[in-house]
DNA sequence: TGATAAACGGAACATTGTTCCGTATTTGGA
DNA sequence: TCCAAATACGGAACAATGTTCCGTTTATCA
């Protein structure tokens, strides 16, 4: 979350760098499993950590929901650009967007406690475009100068457009079990996605 | 809620008839002071009765959330008849449209409920439509006839969009402070309110 | 290596939903 | 009118959870 900021008074202590990250791992893991609602408790167990601990680097249950959000924003944003190295742009977008279709769903849960009216997540949506509309603007560019993609598509929609196709796609609540009925809706969310991606590399328009 | 339906065993007993009663109006008072997530101490003790009479009647905090919804359902569509009979069509159109923007607004809150995943709200959207769109449907038809309304809106139509005025015009959450900014809000719901209805009575339609 | 600041862990506290049960009230019949 | 059974009542007690507190442990640095 912060650096070493040259202004900074003291470092941060080894261990408590170490447990900050085990406890945003563990939250990841958690919420992914049980929901965002787990208990602060089964987050400190799993990551091996007092809630103490864990209640002094996120003072707030919402601060520490909050910073798992973010991390994993950014972990997807950031594979737009490792993506974009990786492959040829038209690729690259197609990649990116399972890997962005995939962060939705698996944040199912998270999105109802945006709308839940906490302020602590007033800021959550912000964060969101403003993270991914430059990283798929990016992909999108470039497949479009390539020839590898229609050109007359705006970012901030497809990610609407992709959010609005995972939610709709998968049961409510946000836990992760095997319920077969939830892989059927995943499927077929993943089908319309892929006619999405299809229509955009190969539509008639250029 | 539950009548003298002729196969029931036993008469409802006086005391927990009046208690019933009490705990809906208290929790009715007490969601629209403190929002749906208040206590259920707090509306056992505004109702003047232990947690456990509240509890034997709404065996889940659920369950008297869902009663006060129907309840208040049921009060705002029983309004149309009575609009309809104390006023000529138009009015009684307009009145009501008014009951129900007001109505929306002050369930605020409830909304963000109905849409957090819990199955025992999914029942509500069902009951709320097929209320209110048959008594709007009514009023609708009888300004339309009495040429006091133009006759190509359609009655759900309409309900959507004054709850999307109304939610889109108030702060989230669901108390009822004296935020002079949410008054503010509420005006302009109103102001637009009041331009549909215009539209509605006097537009170029017929 | 020892002093000290920082961090740790988890018991303890506060709030809330829910259950239990001894007591009080209503009801129907004698 | 009065009694016994049925019913309902109130609120203490329990469980789950977020959050705070503080005695103990550990990392850092000279």
């Amino acid at each position: 979350m912060q650096e070493e900021i040259p202004g900074t008074k003291k470092r941060i202590r080894a261990d408590a760098a170490r447990n900050e990250d085990a406890v945003l791992e563990a939250a990841k893991t958690v919420f992914a499993t049980s929901g965002v609602d787990a208990p602060v408790r089964e987050i400190a167990k799993t990551a091996g950590v007092g809630v103490g601990t864990l209640y002094r680097r996120f003072p707030k249950r919402s601060d520490l929901v909050v910073a798992v959000f973010k991390r994993e924003v950014d972990a997807c944003a950031a594979d737009a650009k490792t993506l974009a190295k990786d492959h040829p742009p038209g690729e690259a977008l197609s990649r990116w967007l399972r890997r962005y279709c995939q962060f939705i769903v698996t944040k199912k849960g998270l999105a109802s406690a945006l709308h839940s009216g906490d302020p602590a997540f007033d800021a959550l949506p912000d964060y969101f475009r403003s993270n991914f509309e430059p990283a798929l603007q990016n992909l999108l560019s470039a497949a479009a100068k390539a020839g590898e993609a229609r050109s007359d598509i705006d970012a901030y929609d497809l990610l609407r457009a992709i959010g609005n196709l995972a939610s709709a796609g998968s049961t409510s609540g946000g836990k992760a079990g095997d319920d077969p009925e939830h892989h059927e809706g995943m499927q077929h969310t993943y089908r319309m996605l892929d006619l999405m991606i299809d229509g955009l590399r190969y539509g008639k328009s250029g």
